[in-house]
DNA sequence: AATAGCTGATGGTCAGACCAATTGCAAATG
DNA sequence: CATTTGCAATTGGTCTGACCATCAGCTATT
């Protein structure tokens, strides 16, 4: 009888079968109907009861793959209610957000990553952006305008600026990666820059800096756009870099 | 009686209470085990029957709170054996796997955003690469040069020398970034160029390319590792983009 | 008409049972 | 003695039925 050898040309073929449990077959069931927009956000599933005799499982099995879904925020349970599909599928901000708690080093990474990303994304923006968006982008330059005095107001309208740029890119995942890193900046830089002396002047510059970039994105020009986010975003971590606790 | 209004000031202080569940209590504490290098990958957990006494929970939250550890890839159970921490905290990989069964076009995004990354990637592993790093990086660029004839074998190494210089950054976030894109389009790739014409010549010149950019890495020249990085995704991608189904 | 209280539905939790895969040891085998 | 076979314990996977807390909607009270 030959023996199947762990160095035999056929042992590479040998996939492990897909010993796929009942939950996980129930997730991806359930992942298929919201991706085939048969189950919308804010959409209430079936109880768990009834679900479990339409899968024709037990409830514990039904039950730990609607906690899965739960805990990477697709579907949120609300007792004496139902369970809901949610709104906003925050897949990657969810998944950053557990992986910083399990590695905290990874906050550093993503702030680097976002700078590396943001210069790109105005270049996107430039290239791919609607009417619509610039609208959205313009908007939050106005609101900037009308908040010099004002350093928290303006930060917040910078946020919804950046936040526009990476929205009109169209690309799912960059707004993803920019939420999930300036959620959790916000509030320091906000911290950091309070109180400070010359802020109203920094705000005219940053927002001198923020008209250029708009005036690249509305001609269209990405490379230009570019240039103007990287400016920006230079002189900007300059200013913060001074507040930093070290290095 | 003084009613609390909702647009009393004092609403905003009314924070909803953390009703956190008894799962994702327990999934915080494992969570934190694993951070603070308590539980460290490859370790086996208690059995499940023990984990509920220690836990004081019934079994049916505690495996809710290890299922939900598993589909998100940070623990693996296995029957018969118990509960292992995963070697790779594969974490944003998964994410993104999620979020593509969720939304194909997440793909797309992924693939693009790569593409934005990996110049500055050079930059930063010129910057930042250890010795050990660009060690990796070599071994690759020997193997590549060892399957000029081999277009798979040559792939593989490519994979390789990408994934090496990614790692020489020291940053998490871009190495899983990169990985989860190389691997849903190795095969794709693969498919594409096999049985290409001058698939050796388009090989010799690849290797050119990934020599210079090995040369800026080894001179710590982060400025010329960007740059021989983008000449060559420019003209690799050149070279993908005739077998694109469309676009 | 407004309020208080009841009732049923629903998610959250528990306990106990059985199954299937795996391991390790002991017995059988050569 | 070395090898194989087979049994028993362990462990994750699943099912069932029960109870609790919470919420929505209806009913009865005021």
């Amino acid at each position: 009888m030959r023996e199947i050898d762990a160095s035999n040309a056929l042992s590479d073929r040998l996939r492990p079968v897909a010993r796929t449990s009942l939950s996980e077959e129930i997730i991806a069931q359930i992942m298929d109907l919201i991706q085939r927009n048969v189950l919308r956000p804010g959409d209430r599933l079936p109880p768990e009861r009834e679900l479990c005799k339409r899968f024709g499982v037990g409830r514990s099995s039904l039950r730990e793959a609607l906690r899965s879904l739960s805990a990477m925020g697709v579907v949120e349970g609300r007792v004496g209610e139902g369970t809901f599909v949610n709104d906003n599928q925050q897949f990657v901000q969810k998944a950053l957000q557990w992986g910083m708690l399990l590695d905290r080093k990874m906050v550093g990474d993503l702030i680097e990553t976002r700078l590396m990303l943001e210069s790109e994304t105005s270049f996107w923006a430039a290239q791919r952006g609607e009417k619509e968006d610039l609208h959205h982008v313009e908007e939050a330059l106005a609101r900037m305008k009308g908040a010099l005095d004002d350093s928290s107001l303006f930060l917040e309208a910078d946020l919804r600026f950046h936040m526009a740029v990476a929205r009109a890119t169209h690309n799912t995942l960059l707004v993803s990666l920019l939420e999930a890193t300036r959620g959790y900046l916000q509030e320091w830089i906000e911290r950091s820059l309070a109180g400070e002396e010359r802020s109203e002047e920094r705000a005219r510059l940053s927002l001198e800096q923020h008209v250029e970039i708009v005036s690249a994105l509305r001609r269209g020009d990405g490379t230009a756009a570019r240039a103007a986010m990287v400016e920006h975003l230079l002189s900007s971590s300059l200013d913060l870099r001074t507040h930093f606790p070290e290095g």
